[in-house]
DNA sequence: ACGACAAGGATTTTT
DNA sequence: TCCTTGTCGT
């Protein structure tokens, strides 16, 4: 078994690779330049150690992303089987921490079941906070203090620490900001008695848990035997120490990064973590994969000679065994305009000359406003496109009001959730009551739940037929509380959707943006069947808490690559990292621009950006194109700007001019100035021109009709144009999803809960044995490799052709059983 | 309590 | 320009 393993090592990694997989000797650390098969060892790795006997459940693999997690996870159960895979702790450190931190609540004054606030309740709660301290909010602008808040949670400094930390009190002082901490102090008890958690108090607690209950403590180090960081250049000082308290006893932890791809220091990732890695772990072994297996000679040699202007990073020679390619092309454009036509005209040029389809091409920017002009140019081609960025699924207004009401009925107390239904859909609770709830509700130190469940206790002052208008709220929250135990996510979702209101509010929408907030809460629904479903498969628990747990901590549904068109990528270089394009376009490469003008005159935060130009360049794998315009339409004028200093930090070996125009860093050219008018004037009769065609040809165009509308209403086809794809196929409204009868639920028995049955399997079951092929609902075709246990308890374990290895319990699988050999 | 209008602000965003 | 936020009037 294990012989067969290490010749498979043999095969697919290299050298340094499986140096790496097979150090199980203490820390190290894996320095993975860019497409140098990073995921690839940490995946062997975990096989490797689950070879060599080590057990799942005493592994911990940490990820920044819930993708990277899932990925990881497949290509390990690909490797060893989903048994083994299955049984291993690998998860985001946020979910992973949170389940920790359920399961050890009580020691750290939190329930089970809290919830979790999103950066936007934060927010608000440190507004409300703000305005009851009797401070001025355009002082204390709320997002600044979030932001200092979260910068000092991220350092795991608390409040009291806070408070009495000379250097911070003098600057705080010199932003003319002083209370901060006051505010600070504030914020973390309301949460506490909200029984609610933010994002960074996932890390935060979980450290203190850690300090504070050796046992606990001892109890993790010991269970964890190795602990593995994916992305490890991003974590930030209290992952860091987390880390640290868990693995300086066994000193059995492998970290996986690139410093060089380090740029998320605004979220607070510290590069330092990666930069003294070896100094923190002084018997640290460093592996460096310098093979680049993803582009050619001349994009990897590019990147090299612009990273190497930056000072601080842990020197390595990465290097390309592929052809030599062809230059980096820049291109100077006259206008923003001109340059997006550029780049259309480029793609065109390269899809006819090389046969080349429009997903093998990226058009990466630093802001996301930047995108509009390649979209106007990209559909005035007719040339189909996707962006990504902007609001995703779960920030939607839609979806946020009905995970409020799953939020109140897991956690009555969350204060945030309250706020945002007691009069969505409006029941006549205005700013007055909401008032004299919070005012009561703080001056007896409960939560707001607690004032509206017991109103004469608190001595809420309100009339008669405002108290009774409370009532029905709090009789309808009490009703889904009661019937959390009685009903699954999925029945209980609907329940919520049906009797808050919700339903009868968005449902008699018909514009297109109702109709698109109907799509969105009814795929919202679907997701919440198939969290259900895949629990009961898996024999696990599938309350409207165990959904909340996992929603909450995911950015954006899955993508679903079914209806996959070929289509030109745009998004931000931040959003690219870790995707690959046979060619890139990055443009706006100009000052004032790219680098943006926030870094002002820090060093760091300048090699900040060159990384991120860095982490641009690399994305590509055959051809780099550069394009910077002479002016810019911005704010509602146009402006005028020069080309990137990073132009000049590449090897002017790698690089050939756009050769109708050279570029001079000196002065912007007199005749920008004189075709300004002239400028402004195409750029008006262009707009009038797309808007004539604006809904011509749909079919063939990037953007649906829907997808334009969420643009055009402000709801951002997002990280969620893979949504706005699964929308585009579903059926229209008034045909319902069979699985999710929203509209037949209205016939049903309201008030008598039920416990649901689960879902009907095709038929009898048990005639499966080992050899059958049969064909799933959601996992496709597959083949049943061994069934064990009897009766209801009975299990299947089942090889799928693209999902993977599964187990299925058979009272709940939904498949039907295509063939017995 | 809600719609209409004005003013101000405007990176990047894995959880 | 375009989006969010706040104020004002009904």
């Amino acid at each position: 078994m294990i012989k067969d393993f290490l010749k498979r090592i043999e095969e697919e990694l290299n050298e340094e690779q499986r140096r790496a997989v097979c150090y199980d000797k203490g820390p190290s650390l894996v320095i993975a330049g860019a497409g140098s098969g990073k995921t690839r060892v940490l995946t062997y790795k975990i096989a490797y150690l689950l070879e060599r006997g080590w057990k799942p459940w005493n592994i911990l693999a940490l990820t920044f992303t819930n993708k990277a997690a899932r990925e990881m996870k497949e290509r390990i159960a690909r490797l060893v089987g989903h048994e083994l895979a299955s049984g291993l702790w690998m998860g985001t450190f946020h979910s992973v921490f949170s389940r920790i931190l359920r399961k050890e609540a009580d020691k750290i004054g939190f329930s089970s079941h809290f919830t979790i606030y999103d950066q936007a309740d934060s927010r608000n709660l440190i507004k409300t906070v703000i305005r009851e301290m009797g401070l001025d909010d355009k002082t204390y602008k709320p997002a600044s203090i979030a932001a200092h808040i979260s910068n000092a949670k991220n350092r795991l400094i608390l409040p009291e620490a806070y408070l009495s930390d000379n250097a911070v009190r003098m600057a705080d002082q010199a932003a003319k900001i002083p209370m901060t901490g006051e505010i600070y102090l504030r914020y973390m008890s309301r949460l506490q008695q909200a029984d609610v958690m933010d994002f960074d108090d996932l890390l935060l607690y979980t450290y203190i848990l850690l300090k504070e209950h050796p046992e606990v403590c001892e109890r993790y180090a010991d269970k964890f035997d190795f602990v593995l960081v994916d992305e490890y250049q991003d974590t930030n000082y209290a992952q860091h120490c987390i880390i640290w308290e868990l693995t300086h006893k066994q000193q059995q932890v492998c970290v996986v990064g690139d410093d060089a791809q380090s740029i998320y220091s605004f979220r607070g990732a510290n590069i330092d973590n990666i930069l003294n890695f070896t100094q923190k772990y002084n018997n640290a072994k460093l592996f460096k994969l310098e093979q680049n297996y993803r582009s050619t000679k001349t994009i990897v040699s590019a990147a090299n000679s612009l990273i190497s202007h930056n000072d601080r990073q842990i020197p390595k020679d990465v290097f390309s065994d592929k052809e030599k390619g062809s230059p980096l092309h820049v291109y100077s454009a006259y206008s923003d305009i001109e340059e997006a036509e550029i780049v259309v005209n480029q793609i065109a040029a390269l899809r006819r000359k090389e046969k080349m389809e429009y997903d093998d091409f990226a058009i990466l920017y630093r802001t996301n406003a930047q995108s509009r002009t390649f979209e106007e140019a990209l559909r005035k081609r007719g040339m189909p496109y996707r962006i990504y960025g902007g609001l995703s699924f779960y920030q939607r207004k839609e979806i946020k009001d009905v995970i409020a009401y799953c939020r109140l009925t897991v956690n009555p107390h969350d204060e945030e959730a309250f706020k945002r239904v007691v009069n969505y859909p409006a029941r006549g609770i205005g700013q007055t009551t909401v008032d004299k709830i919070v005012s009561a509700a703080s001056t007896d130190g409960v939560s707001l739940w607690e004032v509206v469940s017991r109103p004469e206790e608190h001595s809420l002052p309100v009339n008669k037929g405002t108290m009774g208008k409370l009532k029905s709220f709090t009789d309808i929250i009490s009703g889904f509380i009661e019937k959390t135990e009685l009903m699954d996510a999925a029945f209980l979702t609907q329940e919520i959707i049906r009797e808050s209101g919700i339903m009868r509010e968005i449902f008699q929408d018909m514009s297109p943006e109702g109709m698109s907030r109907q799509e969105n809460v009814q795929e919202l629904l679907n997701g919440v069947q198939e969290f259900v479903s895949r629990r009961l498969e898996e024999g696990q628990s599938t309350g409207l808490s165990d959904f909340l747990q996992e929603v909450s901590l995911l950015s954006d549904l899955d993508e679903d690559e079914s209806d996959e068109q070929h289509k030109v990528t745009l998004m931000t270089i931040h959003s690219a990292k870790g995707l690959e394009f046979p060619v890139v376009f990055i443009v706006g490469m100009e000052e004032n621009l790219f680098p943006s003008p926030m870094v002002g005159n820090s060093q760091r935060a300048l090699e900040e950006e060159r990384r991120l130009f860095y982490v641009a360049i690399t994305r590509a794998e055959r051809y780099c194109y550069l394009s910077f315009a002479r002016s810019r339409y911005r704010f509602g004028k146009t402006e005028f700007s020069n080309p990137s200093r990073f132009l000049q930090d590449i090897d002017p070996r790698y690089v050939e001019m756009d050769a109708q125009d050279g570029f001079s860093f000196g002065q912007t050219r007199r005749r920008n100035f004189a075709s300004e008018r002239v400028q402004t004037e195409l750029r008006s009769s262009l707009s009038s021109v797309s808007k004539l065609c604006k809904y011509e040809d749909e079919d063939d165009y990037g953007t649906s009709y829907r997808e334009r509308h969420h643009r055009a209403y402000g709801e951002g086809v997002g990280t969620s144009s893979p949504i706005v794809a699964k929308i585009s196929g579903l059926k229209p409204l008034g045909s319902v999803n069979r699985q999710v009868p929203i509209r037949d639920a209205k016939h049903d028995d309201t008030g008598h809960p039920v416990v649901p049955s689960p879902p009907s399997s095709t038929g009898d079951n048990s005639e499966l044995r080992a050899g059958m092929r049969i064909e799933h609902e959601r996992f496709g075709m597959g083949v049943v490799k061994a069934v064990e246990g009897s009766g209801e308890n009975t299990k299947a374990t089942v090889e799928f052709q693209n999902t993977g290895t599964k187990q299925l319990l058979l009272r709940f699988a939904r498949f039907k059983i295509m063939s017995a050999e």
